[in-house]
DNA sequence: AATTCGCTCAACCGCATTAGG
DNA sequence: TCCTAATGCGGTTGAGCGAAT
């Protein structure tokens, strides 16, 4: 019969908030603390559902939101993240401090699309426009020794699929996507400088290997490669 | 002044994932 | 281990606004 709809459609409000009701929402969660988004709505006097109190607290109420125009450097951040991470805005928006993924969604949507085709780079591929439009290219993330047993191709159990691989590798024979991202290379990465109180991209995003972690700087992969398939574990 | 057009962004929807019994 | 409810996420929509005509 399905799922149950998550709240009484007939009882709650759309659309628009009111200064009243962020008033009562941002009232009940300084009292009561954020969590338990579906007796909310109720416990706060809200005729509202708790998915769109979350969404109203997490998007413009939270008061650690910074709000106001990206900055240049934000934006080249947001491209290089997607162009790591795709549309995984909620990991992206877990590097920008004060914005939320709704925001960096909106922004890439409306303005750095835009930037990106300006400058001759796909925004999907991050890759020259007319580079692509000759061929549809596959990315690896395995790394070569895991060939057959890395992420993407663990489900790859038949024989016929096995060869359908082996023929894209031989229509792209010197086409190595390997994805292996290495440490900024900054004055920084010479010289660590101990900061307190960030952490390493692979940290952020729950990937942490405990011993080789040093959490010194600002994205730096600890492990100099990122490995997909964690990301697909975690 | 009225209308149209394009842009922005808050909010919604549906699916996926996670947590708990 | 399975099932259900709750939460989280990404795609999409549409109201509101300013600029252009």
């Amino acid at each position: 019969m399905g799922r149950s709809p998550c709240c009484e459609k007939a009882h709650t409000n759309k659309g628009a908030w009111t200064k009243e009701e962020d008033e009562r929402l941002i009232a009940h969660i300084r009292a009561h603390g954020e969590g338990c988004w579906r007796s909310l709505p109720k416990a706060a006097g809200l005729l509202r559902c708790g998915k769109s109190c979350r969404l109203r607290w997490i998007n413009y109420l939270r008061p650690d939101l910074k709000r106001g125009n990206f900055t240049e450097d934000e934006d080249e951040l947001i491209i290089k993240l997607h162009s790591l991470l795709g549309n995984k805005w909620s990991l992206i928006a877990g590097r920008l401090p004060g914005r939320t993924d709704n925001e960096i969604k909106n922004h890439w949507n409306t303005h750095i699309k835009r930037k990106l085709l300006s400058r001759g780079v796909d925004p999907t591929t991050h890759r020259p426009i007319n580079e692509h439009a000759s061929s549809n290219i596959t990315i690896s993330f395995e790394r070569r020794e895991e060939k057959g047993a890395g992420f993407g191709h663990e489900e790859r159990s038949s024989s016929e699929e096995s060869s359908t691989w082996r023929q894209q590798q031989l229509k792209c024979p010197d086409l190595n996507l390997e994805l292996c991202i290495g440490p900024p290379v900054q004055q920084e990465s010479l010289e660590p400088v101990k900061r307190e109180g960030t952490l390493c991209f692979s940290c952020s995003l729950g990937l942490q290997k405990s011993n080789e972690c040093k959490c010194n700087g600002f994205l730096c992969l600890s492990t100099a490669v990122l490995d997909y398939r964690s990301l697909k574990m975690n």
